[in-house]
DNA sequence: GATAAATGAATGAACGTTCATTTAAATTTA
DNA sequence: TAAATTTAAATGAACGTTCATTCATTTATC
């Protein structure tokens, strides 16, 4: 009988990431993120230590799971092209599966505490990363990608792959299968030798 | 002796730009920009109607100046790669010329102001994206791209434009002529059939 | 009955905006 | 031209509101 979990912490992080992602981080105080949470307003402070905090905590948490997402099934035996494929496609469709999700983590980076947050990840760039600069660093040594900075071929990748996302969130395009692997070839016809 | 016009809209818009660009939408009251504007308070609602007003006027300054910049040597009886390289490279030149422009830009797009200033720009969808949809609508007809949705080819075109533009200006990457025009070539490798 | 969890009214700081007042410029009058 | 008068521009203290955060008190748990 530990279903009956009220568990406050998780519903404080999902009224965030719920009004964040609707409002932006204007419109999302505390006040409302208690209220959605059915919680009271002092209680998020007995979770995290402040509003901060809680936000930069909640990003943190979606960037493990869509880490552990674009992990399953990928597998360094098989070939560049395929494993490029498996993280577009990967990313997009996870995007579009969590759309609360890609509206917080816009939100993110483009606020604040995301400009801090990058700052620091370049410096020490590990971790998360790893998998895309592995790929490509291999990628470029066996001449298999076009000889540019890491940083230019993650854009090339991921510009594009983000963009849109955000289209199909917006409803300005509407992905499926089909539409995604093409969107995905067509991003490795960008860094292809 | 008309040299000594004061202008204050214009310092307020500047102050505005400025602010917005180095801290965000957050942390630019209007207590600041007056304050970096030299002007009270109080003036700017002399210029302009209240805040929202001035961000958005502001924005829209900034597109024309930058459509203006693009039109600058564009040809419509060129062939469509050059005219696509044109645009893409004059984006990023104007975009590393002018990063104050970019990052407010950047901060408008993702905020509430940018949001619905994206859904009216959708729905009719005019004016200053006629450069690219018509470049794309002829390409896509001559068999030279991809036949896929516009707002797709968009997001191959400027997802990576705009996602270079920005590590250049965080400092992760240092754009030269001949790093952009290798990545202008490799997003028309990602449209062109 | 003791400890921990939860509450929500109260607090003070920060914000956009207003407006009574001052300063400057333009216009009229002598 | 100089003074007087009118009009516009500019000011910044004050206002009402909103927000994150606190804490004395209540409620639940063991």
């Amino acid at each position: 009988m530990d279903e009956v979990k009220p568990d406050k912490r998780e519903a404080i992080l999902q009224a965030t990431l719920q009004l964040v992602a609707e409002h932006g981080f204007h419109d999302a105080p505390c006040s409302l993120i208690a209220e959605r949470a059915g919680v009271a307003a002092g209680t998020i402070y007995r979770y995290f230590e402040n509003k901060d905090v809680l936000i930069l905590e909640l990003y943190r948490e979606l960037e493990t799971k869509i880490n552990s997402a674009l992990l399953d099934g990928y597998s360094l035996d098989k070939p560049f092209r395929e494993r490029f494929i498996h993280l577009v496609t990967g990313l997009l469709n996870f995007f579009i599966l969590h759309p609360k999700e890609f509206k917080y983590i816009e939100q993110f980076h483009n606020s604040p505490y995301g400009v801090a947050f990058r700052r620091d990840r370049i410096m020490g760039q590990s971790e998360d990363c790893g998998i895309y600069v592995e790929l490509f660093k291999q990628g470029i040594a066996q001449q298999v990608l076009k000889d540019l900075p890491l940083a230019v071929l993650c854009d090339l990748a991921f510009g594009p792959t983000v963009s849109v996302a955000r289209n199909h969130i917006l409803g300005v395009v509407q992905l499926d299968d089909n539409l995604i692997s093409q969107i995905a070839a067509a991003c490795w016809d960008s860094m292809k030798r």
